[in-house]
DNA sequence: TGTGTAGAGTTAAGCATCGAACTTTAGGCA
DNA sequence: TGCCTAAAGTTCGATGCTTAACTCTACACA
């Protein structure tokens, strides 16, 4: 086929020949700070594609997963109310009318009227819905253990606690501007 | 309003909250592992929202800025083919040919065949763009260093490494299966 | 009791993306 | 030369998301 010379097929940049072009074309960069954050999004690129592989084959998708876990999250009876769920998942009100009008024709959660307050709409997990986060959270498991398997106990840690501690300034700074 | 008891807005769980709930839901979990995917999904939608806010202040999208990126790290002269550009994103060409439809039209890049090919399509920087990659890469470093700023050079250091052995795993994984 | 306001959720219209079918060009091989 | 296959990009139809407008209920306050 076309100019195939021999050894560059499409050659997405590995991480360190990105920073190196930015360095060129952007003096003051710090490549430490772009190596995390580079790093940081490429990861997460990579690990929705390896979630989504998942899920599909249990039948449902990512967006469909995300609510499974929210609604688990909130404990039982597992029960929350639309924009409640919108807000965590960072959805708009209207996305969320659609995706759980989807998931109830699914049989993966029911939605009825809060009876004690009319304007409220209660989404509840179906037995089904959460027979299929059980099977998701197996399969996310197994990947993500195989993910950290090169980190040693004590690295996986220290891992844990300075992305936590981005995740409080990310807050942070959220709330201020 | 409705029964705000006086101290649950709409609490979202803190990170600690959710994995102490799927302990208790799902047996087998490790929650060292839990913790640090969940960190790092968590970060990455909050660092999306800061970026959103950030290219929409200079009038382009996330979407935008992502593919003014991967022009400039292909280097001068700043020209790459729809599909490459659609395979480093992540995207199909399908959506590719439309997102170069409308920057094109906002005067971020320029599309021409390719005469020695002409079965291609060179997708070339305008000077515009690089501009414009050059604001938002400003914005994006302030954000960068302050997001990072309660970590120590070493720390820095320690994260970017390990961040990349995850993605090395990753990136093995996927090519496995 | 009536009115105004605010919140919860849905509806409607527009846009970006996806998967699949299609067009065009390049190159291999008879 | 002519055919066949493969690759690049676009077009088409369907899906899910967004913003904005709207409905309905609850509550505050006169």
């Amino acid at each position: 086929m076309g100019e195939t010379d021999g050894t560059s097929p499409v050659h997405e940049p590995s991480l360190d020949e990105q920073i190196a072009v930015y360095q060129r074309e952007f003096q003051d960069l710090d490549p430490q700070v772009e190596k995390v954050v580079s790093a940081l999004s490429r990861l997460n690129r990579r690990m929705n594609v390896a979630y989504g592989r998942q899920t599909a084959a249990l039948g449902i998708s990512n967006a469909e997963w995300e609510v499974l876990k929210a609604l688990v999250i909130s404990g039982a009876p597992y029960r929350m109310g639309p924009s409640e769920l919108a807000k965590q998942l960072g959805l708009t009100p209207a996305a969320m009318t659609h995706r759980i009008d989807r998931m109830t024709a699914e049989g993966l959660v029911t939605r009825e009227r809060d009876e004690s307050n009319r304007v409220r709409v209660i989404v509840e997990l179906t037995d089904e819905g959460r027979s299929k986060w059980l099977d998701a959270m197996r399969a996310a498991t197994v990947f993500e253990e195989d993910l950290l398997q090169d980190l040693s106990t004590a690295e996986r840690g220290v891992l844990g606690d300075m992305l936590t501690r981005l995740l409080d300034r990310v807050e942070d700074l959220q709330a201020r501007g």
